[in-house]
DNA sequence: TTTAGCACTCATATCTATAGTGTGCTAACG
DNA sequence: CGTTAGCACACTATAGATATGAGTGCTAAA
């Protein structure tokens, strides 16, 4: 087992009751206190004994007093170091785990996956579900369409590998006949199919700077008329899907209503949950933000506990749950990881 | 002035106290008492007299006393009354007219055009915004199309009158050639270009029945996938755009978190909301619904002031805003009736 | 019809006493 | 040295007593 630099101070034994004391807490809801931890811990000591090894504890900075006599509660530092050593993930029941599976089948596209996902995470955990759109760099441009529409209005049609249809109107100056149009979709499809939107944009971008001059008009205006189309590709209808939201109602730990507004509006904002999330993009495995851990303040008093998932061995996106600090991390943890793991696979077979 | 059955009690000089009473509860949230109201009415007259009419008011049924020794505040009666026949509107400001303005600016499809309007609902009002999507008994079929996909897949592209393109890839069993494709696309739009997509809808379920025999195999795909189009096209995502929903939050009337929880997770569900919303359908103006009058649970401390909006004569659609049974009427309804014309003219324009 | 006066009700705030919980410290024990 | 029992202390929560203040309803008089 790794060691920190806090467990110079606290050895196993303090550790087997920080964990007893943090999983009486997250069921509880109350402070706990020696005798009740005497009891717990099976182990045959005095509460005096626990009092000095709470002492130890509390000097560790992994528990805290709320006042003189109420019992002890876990700090961040607590949480965190038993997210990190002391967990005894509870895998998802057979129920659970059927259920989940039934809502995140295959043969749908990407966005209406990771509402699903979303929801059923959101389901599982009573807590509030937040899945990433998946973002364009893994996703492969299959195919473009030109359809004119009345007047000088184009309907620009974009087919993603993700299953997903984006459209976008666009006014055009300029006239195109039927012909010129078919031309320009087939110059795109053949020359940037199967490329990833990003690089696409990229290359769009280059081929309409360096080799303006030597192309028809029709093929610039095409280059011009999808670099557009990937332009707002993005906004279509923001960037994760949330779910369950309200579920963070009924907790008594974030009862206060200034503070939930805060949170629940930062949820409407957007901006600043999707740039946390971007920085789960590179690790492996479950993250979990433990209150202030986040940095960001509408989530001080939460927890986000997240997961990447991938098409194909890309990262892809990230998904997770938000609840209060005191969560079931054994059961939410494992939870979290089968969704980003299953929603890989789904996404996986439709490529 | 019109009489209702209570104002056989109720005299006009009662009718006026009962105006400042309300408007002053309306700003102060507390109870009213006759001290303050003899004060406030700037007619001399001593508390003792108010509060004989007070007693008038309240065996009316317009007001009554939380408990012995508070002052009075509005019944439910009391607020229809006062909306009925007591209102004050406060036209807009200049300002926030021109704000309005900018908001609901033409140059966007339906949806986009709905979810700003309901961003300035909730902006002017401090309150939640709620704007139903342009019904599709109101949006013109302009044109469809077929584009083959890869394998045997189809997409089926359906351009409306109110400028939103909606589609749909469709698995097909049986192949089609593009010629195929664009004769069905063509009989389509021919037949029912210009039609609203409910008499579309009901057109070709007709057909599909009483013609099947007489019509060559194309036909009746198109038919089918035309059909299977418009099935999906009302859960598209919703069919009311809501917005600021947190301000709710910050009523101290709506601080019963439980009851808060309910009426979020009414607007989640959304179902019964439009059941509500689709009531307000056929009433000319500004309607009220003040709490309990909403015949909907969650609704029961909420007041809800809607108003029709239209597309060239037709309702098109229901605006509107939640808030606290205690808001201020004055103004309220005034945005809310500006918000309905403004959207009305915005969608008329780009018929 | 209006007003003054008075008794009454009830919510709210303040203080007090008390019980309960849990701690830290010390001294004793094995 | 780790463990334990005992005790004083700190603090919360609860209930009861009490006062305060706002506002009413009623009555009798102007």
């Amino acid at each position: 087992m790794a060691n920190t630099s806090v467990d110079v101070a606290v050895n196993e034994r303090a550790q087997y009751f920080l964990k007893v004391l943090i999983e009486h807490y997250i069921r509880d809801g109350q402070p706990v206190g020696s005798r009740t931890l005497a009891r717990d811990s099976g182990m045959n000591l005095s509460p005096a004994t626990i009092r000095n090894v709470m002492s130890d504890l509390e000097e560790a900075g992994l528990i805290t007093s709320p006042h003189t006599s109420a019992g002890r509660v876990p700090t961040v530092s607590g949480y965190r170091f038993f997210v990190d050593f002391l967990v005894s993930l509870r895998p998802l029941e057979k129920s659970e785990m059927q259920q989940m599976r039934q809502q995140i089948a295959v043969g749908a596209d990407g966005k209406a996956l990771a509402a699903r996902a979303s929801v059923a995470l959101s389901d599982l955990t009573h807590m509030a579900g937040l899945v990433m759109i998946p973002r364009r760099e893994q996703i492969l441009f299959r195919q473009i369409e030109f359809v004119p529409l009345s007047g000088s209005r184009i309907l620009v049609i974009l087919v993603t590998s993700d299953g997903e249809v984006q459209n976008r109107v666009i006014e055009s100056a300029k006239r195109f006949t039927e012909s010129q149009l078919t031309q320009a979709q087939n110059f795109l499809t053949l020359n940037y199919g199967g490329q990833d939107l990003e690089s696409m944009r990229a290359g769009l971008l280059k081929e309409m700077q360096s080799t303006r001059k030597q192309m028809d008009e029709v093929m610039t205006q095409a280059i011009e008329l999808a670099g557009l189309v990937l332009d707002n590709s993005d906004d279509s209808d923001g960037d994760f899907v949330l779910s369950g939201q309200t579920n963070l109602m009924g907790f008594h730990d974030l009862s206060d209503m200034t503070m939930l507004k805060h949170l629940f509006d930062s949820f409407a904002e957007k901006r600043q949950i999707l740039h946390l999330l971007d920085h789960c993009m590179d690790a492996e495995g479950v993250q979990i933000f433990i209150g202030e851990e986040s940095d960001y303040e509408p989530f001080d008093n939460c927890t986000l506990v997240t997961a990447a998932y991938e098409t194909d061995g890309n990262v892809a996106g990230v998904l997770g749950v938000v609840g209060p600090t005191r969560m079931d991390y054994n059961k939410v943890i494992p939870i979290v990881d089968v969704t980003a793991k299953l929603l890989s696979m789904a996404l996986k077979t439709q490529k």
